[in-house]
DNA sequence: GGAGTAATATTACCAAGGTAGTAGTTGTGT
DNA sequence: ACACAACTACTACCTTGGTAATATTACTCC
């Protein structure tokens, strides 16, 4: 570790950190004003809303940006299979000792499931079983 | 609703809120102490940290207590499934747009998973395609 | 060259989680 | 009665996420 650390950790990113990440990812890179418009919802977040914390999150070497005439073009530091391991990980740890089939339990007791998603649920399994 | 909202978004609860509810969960009951102790890890918390966070989260109506002597005893006002519920789903969402597929397949691709686990989870599928 | 505008930079606030010290209270044993 | 131990109450502080206003800078267009 070269300078401060580094490796930030990925789990615990907040919604709008989340979501900002999501727009990288998809994007490969953008400025303040790509990012505010990819958030569509309820509520609309002020301009230095998203600069400030994307500011913020280059702070924390989530992102990085380079210059493009006086605008800065943020890209995404870390992938998104890390963070979604990350977070998804910490998250079975929590909550059900690193079950993962307890976890797998849980969400297919909890939530509505449709016949089509059990069937791909099913060729998901047998096809990781094949590359065991 | 009666006083001050109620309903605690239970998604959002932090490590530390998540371990003492567990322990709450397990115990039925438990005193400061007795969460403490419960509590083993690297980290050796201070009574007081445990005793301020349980104050907390009776402010947030996570938890309540009775007096016993001089002692309170926490019961969890939340039950565990709601909470794993909320989180997951939350999880869920955030990540991966509500696709519980995706979901899984994600747990699936990123993580060690034995033969026997492949099995478990076939026998789930199956059981909840009969509930269906 | 001055006005307007589009960016970033700075600063500020709030809430919540986490952690803990210190102060006050009260029961207990000698 | 008095020290001690066990508890709660109060206070404080730090961090991070979230939100945004205000200030500054710099480009562009008459």
């Amino acid at each position: 570790m070269s300078k401060t650390d580094q490796t930030p950790r990925v789990h615990r990113l907040g919604d709008l950190q989340l979501k900002i990440m999501q727009t990288l990812w998809e994007r490969g890179e953008a400025t303040v004003a790509q990012v505010l418009e990819s958030l569509t919802g309820p509520k609309e977040l002020a301009y230095t809303t998203i600069a400030t914390m994307l500011r913020k999150m280059e702070a924390r070497a989530l992102v990085a940006h380079r210059e493009e005439g006086r605008s800065f073009v943020y890209r995404a530091l870390v992938a998104a299979q890390d963070v979604s391991r990350g977070v998804a990980d910490h998250l079975v740890d929590r909550l059900f000792e690193g079950s993962l089939t307890e976890a797998v339990n849980h969400l297919l007791t909890t939530r509505d499931v449709s016949r089509a998603e059990l069937n791909e649920l099913e060729r998901l399994i047998r096809e990781k079983r094949r590359t065991l």
